[in-house]
RNA sequence: CGGGGCGUGGCUCAGCCUGGUUAGAGCGCCUGGUUCGGGACCAGGAGGUCGGUGGUUCAAAUCCACUCGCCCCGACCA
């Protein structure tokens, strides 16, 4: 294609609405306009490197036996309702109603309408496995969209469903899924890890998310180096950091100490000078039971950690919880959230993180304002269910081998999931099994971000210069730039080599501008063509300079070969990477 | 939803505090010419209801109120 006739808006400065990388660059290389708050317009270069990246997900689904499907984005409210999610995604689905009043609303993923076509036609052992699959416009009403294209309202998402008689069929169908997910994210030219996932209350047994290293990401996960362990934070596990002081030998009981005006674990370790991780840290959490009634929780953790709120919500078996109110806590425990502690509390179900074990005369609050107990020994003093819901922090090491583990910024670009169940049951999918019973569907549920995928790549290639994208998903292959656009001799080599390269199926770029070499190389770099072939001076040798977008090398290779040249590079990054 | 910031030609921003002619700059854009290996030069030119509404005032981009939009932090995030 011949650059003066393409709409490539490029900006020579940073967009002041622009904070992360891939946000800025993409504005200034004219990929993407933004439209309004989560919306962005895909122009010309963003669109095809999405079709690109669109054609390597629709080949490795086919290849796993996937078939693509393409549903409603909008969804009767009906369905949703059905499975229960109308009510649990609150308003981050978008709702609307139609002329009739009919309440409707916009997909966010597909489980429903997957189910609802299979419940309908499914109904013998004999046609499963399947997994069928689309790559569509998802839509979520976020709360707060930013960092660009990473948290937006409307997004293009793959998302398959696979449909098996019992788990071990959802285990085929699952690791399909995992290997297809690697080869499409390895032919994307990405680095990424794959870690465990929290699987939420979706009752789900296994899940595992795909990420990117990124400032720009929001996921945090933890990953240990030497054992290739690798978790998403909300799940993961760790041996916590020693505690910094050795507990006090003896059977000793508890004692009161006054602790005047001492209320954080700060304040309290340093008025009786000891480390936070001699003290017990009592939280008191309010979750909601399934009659709607208030249950109420004491949880307990090292005076240093931190409660993981999905960890916690696995040990406890609840949803969703709240901090307790201050008047509660003053009705439950006769003191005030300053001075709280697990002796004596016996109204209340006690949880035990797994990081007290084995310690002994520690301090906790003595549900007195301003005393604090000394000598409280898990186990002895008080007891409870034992659990591990602290979050990973940092300094922790593996929790098999002690090797030293690290917690990375990281954004989410693909996640399988097993669904189990859920919505076979709610919404009445069964087939007949060999013996002619009725049995539920087990389902599986997998997720590709394709707007993801390129901001990854953009935030993981990007340099001072400007996008830097793998050959695979990048706009263009290579682009050709004669130097002086008016010299006929250039502009007929020029012309040779596009034609060439063009016969050679090599997506080229023809920069026929009339600009000066400088402000080509400039925006040619902006967007991250990753070759370049400059016809100039040595051209009349008989020699044109071919650029590597992403290391700055230099080639001088003889005109005629230029085009076989680069389409064995582009054949080689393009071809899948051996392991 | 809480906290903060910003809204002035296509882009980046100045002017606002301390109200007072025709509202500025750089970049971009258009015309002509000279250039042509890393965001060239000369000459000429177009383009702005200062986000919106209401108010204060002889007078509002500037002060006040309301409102809309966008960005950031937090809450939230299958």
């Amino acid at each position: 294609m011949h650059w003066s006739r393409l709409f490539i808006p490029t900006l020579r400065e940073d967009p002041a609405e622009a904070e992360v990388v891939s946000h800025k660059l993409l504005l200034r290389a004219g990929y993407i306009r933004q439209l309004g708050a989560g919306l962005y317009n895909y122009l010309f270069l963003a669109q095809r490197s999405l079709l690109k990246i669109t054609n390597i997900i629709r080949e490795e689904m086919d290849a796993i036996g996937a078939q693509e499907f393409y549903l409603p984005g909008l969804n009767p409210a009906e369905i949703w309702q059905e499975s229960g999610r109308y009510d649990v995604m609150g308003d981050n689905l978008f709702r609307l109603k139609d002329r009739f009043g009919r309440p409707m609303c916009l997909g966010m993923t597909h489980e429903e309408v997957m189910t609802s076509i299979a419940r309908g036609e499914l109904r013998s052992y004999k046609q499963l496995p399947q997994i069928w699959y689309q790559i569509q416009t998802k839509f979520r009403d976020e709360p707060r969209p930013k960092s660009g294209l990473l948290r937006v309202r409307q997004f293009i998402m793959k998302d398959s469903y696979s449909f098996d008689l019992g788990p071990e069929g959802l285990d085929v169908s699952y690791e399909k899924h995992r290997v297809a997910y690697c080869r499409i994210f390895d032919r994307c030219g990405l680095e990424y890890v794959t870690v465990e996932a929290h699987s939420g209350a979706m009752g789900g047994s296994q899940s595992q998310e795909f990420m990117v290293r990124t400032n720009a990401g929001e996921d945090y996960v933890v990953i240990c180096r030497q054992t290739g362990y690798a978790a998403n934070l909300e799940k993961a596990s760790s041996r916590p950091t020693p505690p910094a002081q050795p507990d006090p030998e003896g059977d000793l009981s508890p004692a009161e100490v006054h602790t005047p005006g001492a209320k954080t674990i700060e304040e309290v370790a340093a008025f009786l000078k000891v480390p936070a991780t001699s003290l017990i840290k009592t939280l008191v959490v309010v979750a909601t039971d399934s009659e709607g009634k208030d249950r109420p929780m004491v949880a307990l953790l090292r005076g240093d950690h931190q409660l993981s709120e999905t960890k916690f919500q696995s040990v406890a078996g609840c949803g969703e919880f709240r901090p307790a109110h201050p008047l509660e806590i003053r009705d439950w425990f006769g003191a005030d959230a300053g001075s709280l502690g697990p002796v004596g509390v016996s109204k209340l179900p006690i949880f035990i993180d797994e990081a007290l074990r084995g310690r002994r005369n520690m301090i906790s609050g003595a549900n007195k304002d301003d005393y604090h107990l000394l000598n409280v020994t898990p186990g002895e003093d008080f007891t409870g269910a034992w659990g591990d819901f602290r979050q990973v922090a940092e300094g922790d090491t593996d929790i098999e081998t002690g090797a030293p583990l690290e917690v990375a910024k990281t954004v989410e670009i693909g996640h399988i999931f097993k669904l189990g169940y859920k919505y076979s049951h709610s919404m009445g999918l069964n087939v007949l099994s060999h013996d002619g019973s009725e049995v539920p569907v087990i389902m599986g549920s997998y997720g590709i971000g394709l707007e993801r995928i390129l901001c990854a790549a953009v935030e993981l290639f990007a340099d001072k210069d400007g996008i830097c994208l793998p050959v695979p998903i990048a706009p263009f292959e290579v682009v050709i730039t004669p130097v002086k656009i008016s010299d006929e001799s250039l502009r007929a080599a020029a012309d040779h080599l596009y034609a060439e390269l063009r016969k050679a199926g090599v997506d080229a770029l023809y920069d026929d501008r009339d600009l000066s070499p400088g402000v080509r190389f400039k925006d040619a770099d902006l967007i991250g063509v990753p070759w370049r072939v400059v016809l100039g001076k040595k051209l009349s040798a008989g020699f044109v300079e071919i650029v590597e977008r992403r290391t700055k090398s230099t080639t001088e290779v003889p005109v005629a070969e230029a085009a076989a040249w680069i389409k064995a590079k582009v054949d080689a990054a393009k071809a899948y990477p051996s392991a």
